[in-house]
DNA sequence: ACGATCGTCTACCAATTGGTAGAGAGATGG
DNA sequence: CCATCTCTCTACCAATTGGTAGACGATCGT
């Protein structure tokens, strides 16, 4: 098998360990402990850990971009199944890496330089995604209200979901296949009929 | 006004920043300084930081327990009333202090020793609120789904609302007063439409 | 065969971390 | 008026943090 590069294991390990316990709690020490090398050769192909996070979340965001358009491009026409396609595309990577949307919602506590980026890089997903909600709002195809903030809570249902093992935890849920299954169902019933017209 | 005492101050700004930032990114020192005492004084009021975590988090979880118990109380029959009334309750105090429903979050990266206990804290009125969706399902009073699974979705999309102003920024919206009641209602119309039966 | 480049390493470093020991100021009670 | 108790402080400490300097071996083009 083609053994991954320094530098790609790295940054696996890197997303994985920020997205899950948060950026500030990973030393470089424990990265390269991880990857089984000196924190020295960390910094040798990163020149800091700024510019590590910083790689981290565009390679984050990058693998959530391809996966979304995948899934859209080879979605129905109908808004609810696209959503409904949406969901599956992000469900998968996601509680198979929670990580990966951890990550994304780590930005929020990250000092603005990094995060600026990769907001940047996202916000022309977002601005599609209300554009296109607003529209299928007013053709009737869609349950009305403010697509902005509609935007946001389905965001915050999908990513809060795969971002809380505890929460699962709570209500009893386990992470088999079977348990998968019914959780990714449930999630999109609820988003289903919380967007669905009338 | 009747000054508050050290221990609290501590306890307080302890929570925000916790909340906001996350307990392995706030050293003890800048709890000290932000309370305007030194380090030394918060290790005084509590044994160590595993100590102030702890407490902090007993704090949170009292906080939101009476709320909530407080809104049930007064809540009319019907469930959807009753989670709008919950909605509500949690609502202000979770905008007013994103660091609460933070905390509430950050449970899943600590140890599971304190971790463990706000669980247990917490567990019960969990529980509750499983029970409560399964029996108003089966009176067809809610959409029919997976209890567990429906209680963890609503408690996902509030909490991950609350705690995300990033996602909230990127869509445009503003926490300004006429922001949040929209956002507040905005919420209430998602959660009913995903929760109402048929 | 040989210098240059690449990748990883050892050896440090200053700053910050959570935490200990104990001094000293103020109030309180006998 | 003195002993005790409460609270905050200064002075340290060992471990860990992100980061620099530079040695060492392997691989490469010439």
């Amino acid at each position: 098998m083609a053994e991954r590069s320094t530098r790609e294991r790295i940054l696996e390990v890197s997303l994985d360990l920020f997205g899950t316990r948060g950026v500030d709690a990973v030393s470089l020490d424990e990265i390269a402990r991880t990857v089984g090398v000196r924190k020295q050769t960390v910094l040798y192909w990163f020149a800091s850990k700024d510019d590590l996070v910083d790689e981290v979340l565009a390679v984050a965001a990058a693998e959530l971009v391809i996966v979304i358009d995948a899934a859209l491009r080879a979605a129905p026409d109908d808004p609810l199944d696209r959503i409904d396609a949406v969901v599956r595309a992000v469900f998968r990577p996601a509680v198979r890496r929670p990580a990966l949307l951890g990550l994304i919602r780590e930005v929020s506590r990250l000092d603005s330089e990094p995060a600026e980026r990769l907001r940047s890089r996202i916000q022309p997903l977002v601005d599609r995604a209300v554009v296109y909600l607003g529209a299928e709002m007013d053709a009737g195809r869609l349950r009305r209200g403010d697509p902005r903030l509609v935007a946001a809570l389905g965001y915050a249902t999908l990513t809060g979901i795969a971002t809380e093992p505890e929460a699962l935890r709570a209500v009893g849920w386990q992470a088999t296949p079977a348990g998968l299954r019914s959780l990714r169902d449930e999630l999109r019933s609820f988003l289903r009929a919380a967007l669905s017209p009338n």
